[in-house]
DNA sequence: GCCTAACCGAGACGGTACGTCACGTCTTTTA
DNA sequence: TAAAAGACGTGACGTACCGTCTCGGTTAGGC
């Protein structure tokens, strides 16, 4: 491996792919998306022509619409919010908090507004972005309710998983399914401690 | 609407549209989407090939593919379920398990995975499918909800709008975002009476 | 068959298509030709642009620019001469005559000069260009030589063929392969009355 | 040679461009031709993938498709025939007959067939080959007539230009404009048998 | 039992986007 | 500096649908 690595045959050859044309083609699909323009209107022509560049060029990195769509919403994807650590309660509240703050801003709303609509027509794509950014997220929630039941913060019974829907699944409602709902201040809070009381250890009770 | 009918005005003059028409166009689209055509394949002209309809004949009925989703999609939707009416947690057992088995039923299943998908991409569509679907449903779950209040069975400070999407969250988040995901019996109940712990009166804790 | 026929089954079904159309799109291409753009610059799509069509109605009747090509220039074709029939060398140099006219008018000179050149990129549209347009003339110049050695004024044992190729091959040559030479009045003449001579029964001679 | 490479300013810098490389274009673009590709889909990006070659090195030899063949063209030419010089008739036929031979030679022959084709779409092209090849070639029969007319075989009112047209015209018909047509043996002595008869001096005449 | 307006199937129409390919230019590494 | 490789912007290719528009041919009333 190390003798392959080292001759002559095909290190890179010819000219490297531009990062700045990448750059450009997700950036410019993301402003089309902030713009409002309709996904039903968002074409590869059009993302090239916004772009400034070639659709072969586009083809090249992504074998259509909804490949491209994964990386853009990946690029949009804020990074996993820090953890405060001190209880099972704040963690969720941080991570509930952080996926309403990000559904509020106008960038990323947008986005996840319609992002997964177009995704959904193609399963494999779904995949990718299942994989990519919704079992990453989902991990970090699980992982702080198993930290949590170590602790004895929650029930050993508790099915997390579903838990963690129950957490995790009020938000994403409002976000996905009704747009035009509020999400006020307080709503994590709210969420968290209304089902952290059914999780909770019978001994724990007031 | 004999009244309206027996109008002087202008009857209905000339051939009268085919209900037989109406419902094979329907039906047309649902076997296509039962076999699992892609929703991106779902175009018009093949609409009208499957129901051996003429293109004109639809766009007579419908103004566009969404419109003609919004009718597919009510025709689809089973009727609201009965509610045994003995407590709010019978009440909303049983809602959360309609929704669950007709996820399970294979053939709104394969709707109910993509349907929002695509109308989602039309805001006007979005909003009469959110006005006849969505919105029904949900009141259906929000009157359940204030008839505890009545009884107390849940306290007078809770947001019931919140509390609805607590409850059916969960079940729809496994339905929209990850349709590998198992809806086990039972689950209705756990996702109840955990997130009922959260909403009852102090007073008739344990 | 007179009753399948008869029966409704499929006279024409549908909306026919537009002779107006099919006019559009040869003047369109004609117009093209004259106005001298390159033929490597004879797009289909245009052709479209200048006729004012889909490109989708170009295809629906031609499967490509070859096809297209035979219809243009066979449009551009002037009618058969009429031809004298007082001799032989009358005849011929009428035939002649009219192919150097045809070439002078500069409307199908673009036409003549360029034609063939896109179409024997594919021998199956050159066939059809040889059989509609070349092969009638071509008959046309034997039929007037079959009738001359009839009437004796061309020797028996005279491959017509070739003699038709002596007759017409100089002028050609000319338009064909050196299109900035001269057609001179006369021309026809010079030809006919040289080539004569060497197929003129000896007894003819002066 | 030497002389101009020991020189101080410029002898020739860098590395030199490889013969090899130009012979390998020139020959892969005929092999392409003589397997019988298409003319349209002889693209440049095929041609060096053929040689094994990268398109920039056939771009800095050649602007493009057009003045690359005119060398392919130029490098399948045969040589100048020589002529026996015994008569202008003998002279005439032995050019005609290396005219028939070529395009026998199937190696050619679909060089000869195509090749004018593709390059009159381009007149600076058609100009190029037009000075390099089709003149000198009609040169040398002008040459062959003049010296005819000086010996008194053909009489001196006979325009030269028009006697070559028609002794090369009906060859040359029968390959670029019928394939198909059979070029016999004796081909060349009918046609110059023939015409001669008529460009000979009245006084001559049996 | 006609008349006639609207329906119905078929499919042509001007468009737009698709995904592919070749153009001629450019930017890499290697020789 | 040449050469192979291949990315780049451009634009045509031929296909598929869009939503609209004729066509010939039903099919129900109202007269």
């Amino acid at each position: 491996m190390s003798l392959a690595d080292s001759r002559s045959d095909s290190p890179v050859r010819g000219r490297p792919r531009s990062e700045a044309v990448e750059r450009a083609i997700i950036e410019g699909t993301m402003k089309l998306l902030e713009d409002g323009v309709p996904l039903a209107e968002l074409s590869i022509e059009r993302i090239a022509r916004t772009a400034g560049v070639g659709k072969a060029t586009i083809y090249r990195r992504w074998s259509g619409k909804e490949e491209l769509f994964v990386d853009v919403i990946r690029a949009a994807e804020p990074p996993d919010p820090d953890l405060p650590g001190t209880s099972v309660r704040d963690d969720l509240v941080a991570l509930l908090e952080s996926l309403r703050l990000r559904a509020l801003a106008s960038r990323t709303s947008a986005l996840l507004h319609n992002a997964h609509v177009q995704m959904k027509s193609s399963p494999r794509i779904w995949a990718a972005y299942h994989a990519n950014v919704i079992v990453p997220r989902r991990n970090l929630g699980l992982q702080v309710l198993r930290r949590g039941r170590e602790r004895g913060e929650i029930r050993a019974d508790v099915d997390l998983e579903l838990a963690n829907d129950m957490f995790v699944g009020p938000v994403l409602i409002r976000i996905l399914l009704r747009p035009d709902a509020d999400l006020p201040e307080g709503l994590a809070e709210q969420i968290v401690d209304t089902v952290m009381e059914g999780l909770r250890p019978v001994s724990s009770r007031p």
